[in-house]
RNA sequence: GUGGUUGUAGCUCAGCUGGUUAGAGCGCCGGAUUGUGGUUCCGGAGGUCGCCGGUUCGAACCCGGUCUUCCACCCCA
């Protein structure tokens, strides 16, 4: 055999039972984002450098796929960049687009560019691939699917609701029990810096606080002394790394800390207003936590933050999140412009959902019928039948060419077509059709109206 | 981007301290069975051992590079 061709590092072909599964999916979802007024936007794969750099910080940049100018692009290239081999600085010479890296950066582009014809508040949803240069390991990949539901133009915390009801109604829709809506808000990690003085180390803060369940206690006091931040800083907010409990008990534990910092206590007035609407209207089947460690994300975040956690039995990292951002339009020139929005990750999701054995078999059902081909005769015969049952809406098909019958007959069962249909001499003359069910076995020759009824 | 790991038939994997023609199971194709599949029996095809180079009389096996897989870090859906 001749060299085996080969897809990139972190991207996959799908086959016909793996998108039938992706489709479900997505079906799902996009039902749930029509039936919360979302409608669907679309845009390009790839936007202009300027667009998307700066917008990820630094490891951001790194990881976004830069297109090569087409044509000569070295005559125009930053020799001097060149010289000393500054491949970060010859980027910006010889790229000028680059593929998008989530959705959010290109609907807030989308937004100020439309921002004439937009109604707002506007819902938009989009579903659509994403690229990242990152290196793949398993729910990681460098192209994946995100899909987005997000609304610009509102400050009101309903929005921030009904996004963890929109959470919950999908993952109720997909039959995935055991999710975890976990909520935190920005000014809550504001708050929390400001009272330990170290207010211009936020970031840094909340990287290390972020990775509290993984390195537990030690490993977020040393990365956050690794990073500056003073012990007695570190000492003020130990009980945060201590919180337990429900909802209320985290948040009483929090109030504590947070009395002297405005911010802070303005965080948590948010997330006790969602917290008391969840309360009022409960989730069908995902829980709603608080996590004040969670800081994911992007730092555009700046009130609610949300991330999604699978069922526990299950190792996996987040498959969904988002948050508010008020100023995300901001960047690109139209102020004053809030926005909240979540994401859901669908590769991760489907990962999810085959370990847990949770895609309805009728995902992956196809034809259900096959017309066994005789000959020229007997096929424009089986041929006419078909043409009149796809009419009734049932998916039929003509074995293509006159093969053996054990050929045919194997090539039903291997695709798991339920049923086969033979109709010879004999049948064409009485205008009937054999039947065979490939389950039981068993077999009946009817005319057009009873396969009809057995198909539909 | 850093460190590690993996690659042998379509698939899952054997293959000893380097030693002739590289194996198994499953699948595939053909036959037993030319209007009856999924079971059984018989036969067959299919491999530059990821790729390139090196060491050696001799490399699937040792060494280097590269690509790929998975894992940890970074970061993230």
């Amino acid at each position: 055999m001749a060299q085996k061709p080969s897809i990139p590092k972190g991207t996959r072909d799908f086959n016909p039972a793996e998108v039938a599964k992706r489709n479900y999916i997505f079906e799902t979802i996009k039902a749930e984002f029509k039936k919360f007024g979302f409608q669907p936007i679309e845009t390009p794969s790839f936007e202009n450098s300027d667009t998307l750099m700066g917008k990820y910080g630094e490891e951001g940049d790194r990881l976004i796929f830069k297109i090569l100018n087409s044509g000569d692009f070295l005559k125009k290239a930053d020799s001097k960049a060149y010289e000393v081999k500054d491949s970060l600085k010859i980027t910006a010479s010889i790229s000028e687009k680059a593929l998008r890296y989530d959705l959010t950066v290109p609907f807030a582009r989308y937004v100020v560019q439309h921002q004439n014809e937009i109604d707002f508040p506007f819902k938009r949803y989009q579903i659509q691939p994403v690229w990242r240069a990152d290196r793949p390991q398993k729910g990681r990949f460098r192209e994946f699917f995100q899909c987005d539901a997000d609304v610009v133009g509102s400050k009101s915390l309903w929005q921030e609701v009904e996004f963890v009801q929109l959470y919950d109604a999908v993952f109720s829709a997909l039959k995935l029990e055991g999710v975890t809506i976990k909520i935190n808000n920005r000014k809550v990690l504001s708050g929390f810096a400001e009272v330990i003085g170290e207010k211009d180390k936020l970031i840094d803060f909340t990287v290390a606080l972020d990775k509290l369940d993984k390195i537990g206690e030690e490993g977020v006091v040393k990365e956050m002394m690794q990073k500056g931040i003073a012990e007695s800083a570190i000492e003020k907010i130990q009980p945060i790394f201590k919180l337990q409990g429900s909802f209320a008990e985290k948040i009483n534990g929090i109030k504590a800390i947070l009395k002297t910092s405005e911010t802070g206590k303005e965080g948590i007035k948010e997330l006790e207003f969602i917290e008391q609407a969840i309360q009022e209207m409960p989730l069908n089947s995902a829980k709603l936590d608080l996590d004040v460690t969670l800081a994911r994300g992007l730092n555009y975040y700046t009130g609610a933050i949300f991330e999604i956690s699978a069922p526990e039995n299950v190792k996996m990292g987040s498959i969904g999140g988002g948050g508010r951002y008020d100023d995300l339009t901001g960047i690109f020139g139209l102020k004053n412009m809030s926005g909240v929005g979540i994401s859901f990750g669908l590769d991760r999701i489907y990962l999810v959902l085959e370990e847990l054995n949770l895609f309805p078999k009728a995902v992956t059902q196809n034809t259900k019928a096959l017309f066994i081909n005789f000959g020229d005769k007997e096929a424009l015969y089986a041929l006419k039948a078909v043409q009149k049952l796809r009419k009734e809406n049932i998916t039929a098909e003509l074995f293509p060419d006159s093969s053996k019958m054990k050929k045919q007959m194997n090539y039903a069962n291997k695709r798991e077509i339920p049923y086969v249909i033979l109709a010879g001499g004999e049948e064409m003359e009485q205008e009937k059709f054999t039947l065979k069910n490939m389950k039981s076995g068993e077999q009946q020759k009817v005319d057009f109206a009873a396969m009809v009824k057995t198909l539909s």
